[in-house]
DNA sequence: TATTGTTATACTCTATAACTATA
DNA sequence: TATAGTTATAGAGTATAACAATA
């Protein structure tokens, strides 16, 4: 009997421990792009919604503005991405992959996907689909709680 | 169409989401009883677990022994818990819960409890135990790759 | 030599407030 | 007044190295 089998019962801490383990995981799969979890996800998402702004680049990522600044600094260091002025609103800008940038998103996300099939290789579709809709309704609560 | 759509095939980025949302659910249950995510858990496994040392809890909660010593030190200051001696082993400090801790404990992981009941409600029980099953697959799936 | 608890340190992620320039 | 991006800052969580006391 495990010490922390009282914590078990608790999906919070299912959910701690596992998403540790996943990111662990994904560290390394990024390591080589030299990409962390949040800037692969930013440049993802940049990569498939080209002009997105940095605000609602935020909100797609659960984050704050203020803390992806420095993360989109850093793309933009490495020439994936453009920060380019919107004419329409000139306090906006439009943020813009670089084919350079394209490429790099498509190669590290599928070097991701794989990986993740192999570290779930063993858990059966059916499963996989029941914890995206676990997933899917803890963040509808949360959607619930904060109109409340 | 969400501009997050392409994340959402990745199983790390639906687990980081989830599991933000319900960590500030359990931090805003467990403020009433002065405790977050890490003390609540240490002290539930020192209540399950009397006499359980600082390494052995360490391991326990998957983190290191040196990330533990402050929060210990907070409780061990709000008498919830002790560091005695252990006779065999003058190096080793036995975590004893006191009466209150051991009260505490239990009000807060009955607190926790219903709360996700609650957040959970519209999850089948059969889905849950879907996720239970995925979150042992990774982190076994951590173990063995530790063992490569 | 190895282990227990500890200290110090550094890095990432997150949250908030306040600023600027526009709207 | 409000919004987009930015800066500064503080807190929590995590990881590593090194130390004293003990095994």
């Amino acid at each position: 009997m495990q010490a922390d089998a009282v914590l078990r019962d608790l999906a919070g801490y299912r959910l701690k421990r596992a998403f540790a383990v996943i990111q662990a995981d994904l560290q390394r799969v990024l390591a080589p792009f030299g990409l962390r979890m949040i800037p692969f996800s930013a440049l993802l998402v940049i990569a498939r919604n080209p002009g997105i702004g940095q605000g609602q680049l935020a909100a797609a990522l659960a984050m704050e503005r203020s803390n992806l600044v420095a993360p989109l600094d850093a793309l933009a260091r490495r020439d994936l991405i453009r920060r380019e002025p919107v004419p329409d609103d000139r306090r906006a800008l439009a943020l813009m992959p670089t084919p350079a940038g394209t490429a790099l998103a498509d190669t590290a996300f599928e070097a991701v996907r794989a990986h993740e099939a192999r570290l779930l290789a063993d858990v059966s579709p059916e499963d996989l689909a029941a914890m995206a809709r676990v997933s899917a309704a803890i963040e509808a609560a949360e959607t619930r709680e904060a109109a409340e």
